[in-house]
RNA sequence: AGGGGCGUCGUCAAGCGGUAAGACACAGGACUUUGGUUCCUGCAUUCGGAGGUUCGAAUCCUCCCGCCCCUGCCA
């Protein structure tokens, strides 16, 4: 991606690439730009955290800067290295690079406690000694100011006694905190004396048992970025309130720089769910097989799905960034798989739902091998081959005894192609005499039509997608749709109760040709006419157990014209 | 109710006083050995509402309405 002059020529820039680009011209921090990507680690990266960590790393990269990953790791009680590590890969797997600049909040703990001690000194902050309880009741409301702490005017020596010993151990969790002196009648909530640090004896997963206060966020989001050099502290909306703090920290201790906090809209998403409170919930409500469920908005969950991080990348540039509320529909998310994957997806053939086709008039025995290629439109990608006999299977959905008038695929009496392999015509339907179902479709095939085209001209309506009975391998195939069923106005307090029955079906007699054999976990390809499939990364073994998870399907307009029908 | 934000097509989103970009979705049509892809065409006389300023307003002013965030020793 290069740089400003690019972006200089495309409109539309969103409003805090235009406000960095103006920082650059005006020669702010000598035209330096540092960002950051903050996650607290007690949870999975989800696709809202994408939006987030492309803006930040992509500011980076087209103002010739730098971006750091940060873990604000200053809650012990919900922290852990699992979630380090997999945030780590997920940043690296969506395609961004923090190279050295891998920083821990609890890095700075020592200097965080240098700075709170500075604010003490200055009369900028008071031990507190009121239960939590008691703080709440002091604190007012929205209309009423709050109180005075009586605590609130111990002398500086005091504070700083104290201080030290609750840094030392002496008293118990919640005996004391330390606040900020600022206001207890400000309207903004945040400034009513805010609470720094508090006392809690929490193994800490990098600190381990040293320390026994931990730092608030908003002491120390701040100091870290000032530390870090940060020029353009970028958050979400719901840190708006929180930015007078943020400035208030830095304009009164001896921050090394003054990062700018610029805040936007955090990303909704149609038809699932992006808050972490609740994918926890369908984790460890057992609703979810895990943070990696192909149906999950997580960044390890779309990957088992097979979203490329391509696709995701350009989805949230096509979001863009702005401060209004919104929701952007799945449907845009589902395009930008779609797009990626058309491009290069090798295209094979798969049936899920096979009922037997028997060619008839097929010489006993053969078996005929056609060249297919990988991409119709694109002959440089190869082919393979695949091998066709009197004994076929086809989807079931591709038959229809007694077909509507606008369903063109194989019936009674008519001839359809059989993808790069032969014309073929429906003889008879033979039925289980007890469940009148069809068990078997008896066809012809015209020897001249081989690779698909009739030397007399004749066309065929349709095309169907196939394979050998014989040499076709069973596999089992996950069909997702969508986690929540479409919202309406009348919204259930309880989420889970939107879960989508439907958002997963696992079809376990599909057949899929021979060339998949070998085929690799997170191997993607288009299954002709079905979709875009991705070898499970956990479950499918190359070989022995073929398991796909479909991607996202094909744009249907059979299926369309079928609901408008009913 | 006090404070902080936000309201432009069904959904995102440009626009920054000169007469409503683009994308997705949707609807037609062309092409097609994927009812896929691709390609055309259509889709806001109007910018939450009402006034006002101006030759001219989505853009400026006033009032009103609606939605979101804030009363963790979470982030």
């Amino acid at each position: 991606m290069s740089e400003a002059g690019t972006l200089q020529e495309k409109p539309g820039l969103d409003f805090i690439r235009a406000r960095v680009k103006q920082d650059v011209e005006e020669g702010k921090n000598n035209g330096r730009v540092h960002t950051r990507f903050p996650p607290e680690p007690n949870g999975y990266l989800h696709i809202g955290h994408a939006k987030s960590i492309c803006l930040n790393f992509g500011i980076g990269a087209e103002f010739n800067g730098k971006c750091n990953l940060r873990f604000d790791d200053t809650n012990p009680a919900k922290e852990s290295p699992e979630f380090v590590r997999s945030i780590q890969e997920d940043v690296r797997w969506l395609g961004f690079d923090w190279e050295d600049r891998m920083f821990f909040a609890s890095d700075y703990f020592e200097k965080l406690a240098d700075f709170a001690g500075e604010l003490i000194q200055k009369g900028l902050a008071y031990v507190d000694s009121l239960s939590a309880d008691e703080i709440r009741e002091h604190r007012g409301t929205l209309t009423e100011p709050g109180r005075e702490s009586p605590f609130r005017n111990r002398t500086k020596e005091e504070n700083l006694d104290l201080f030290r010993r609750m840094r030392a151990g002496e008293f118990p969790d919640g005996a004391h905190v330390l606040r900020a002196k600022i206001d207890m009648a400000s309207p903004n909530l945040l400034m009513r004396d805010p609470t720094l640090y508090r006392i809690r004896r929490i193994h800490h997963h990098r600190t381990g048992d040293k320390w026994c206060i931990y730092p608030m966020y908003d002491f120390t989001h701040c100091l870290s970025d000032a530390m870090e050099g940060i020029t353009h502290s970028v958050c979400t909306l719901e840190f708006e309130n929180n930015r007078p703090l943020y400035d208030w920290v830095l304009d009164n201790v001896s921050a090394p720089c003054h990062p700018q906090q610029i805040e936007f809209a955090r990303l909704n998403l149609t038809r699932t769910v992006l808050s972490k409170r609740k994918l926890i919930r369908l984790v460890e409500g057992g609703f979810m097989s895990g943070w990696d469920d192909p149906r999950m908005p997580t960044l390890v969950g779309m990957r088992r799905r097979g979203y490329p991080p391509r696709s995701i990348r350009t989805f949230c540039e096509r979001i863009g960034i702005a401060k209004r509320d919104s929701t952007v529909d799945m449907a845009l998310l589902e395009h930008c798989v779609r797009e990626d994957l058309n491009a290069w997806a090798p295209r094979i053939m798969a049936v899920q739902d096979p009922i037997k086709v028997t060619i008839t008039n097929w010489p006993q025995g053969k078996v005929d091998n056609l060249e297919c290629p990988f991409m119709p439109n694109d002959p440089s990608a190869g082919s393979r081959i695949v091998p066709f006999s009197g004994e076929l299977f086809i989807e079931r959905e591709d038959f229809m005894e007694d077909p509507p008038k606008k369903f063109f695929r194989l019936a009674p009496g008519r001839e359809v192609r059989l993808r790069y392999a032969y014309f073929i015509r429906c003889e008879e339907v033979v039925k289980d005499p007890g469940t009148n179902e069809i068990t078997e479709i008896l066809c012809t095939y015209d020897p001249e039509t081989r690779g698909g085209d009739a030397p007399d001209g004749r066309k065929v309506k349709a095309t169907l997608h196939w394979v050998s009975a014989a040499h076709a391998l069973p596999a089992e195939v996950r069909l997702y749709d969508s986690l929540l069923t479409e919202s309406g106005p009348d919204e259930p307090e309880d989420f889970t109760e939107r879960l989508n029955p439907d958002s997963l079906k696992v079809l376990t007699n599909c057949r899929v040709e021979p060339s998949l054999k070998d085929c690799q976990p997170e191997s993607l390809c288009q299954f002709e006419r079905l979709g875009y499939y991705c070898a499970d990364r956990m479950d499918h073994e190359p070989g022995a157990r073929l398991v796909f998870n479909r991607t996202v399907s094909l744009r249907d307009t059979w299926a369309k014209i079928q609901k408008k029908g009913e």
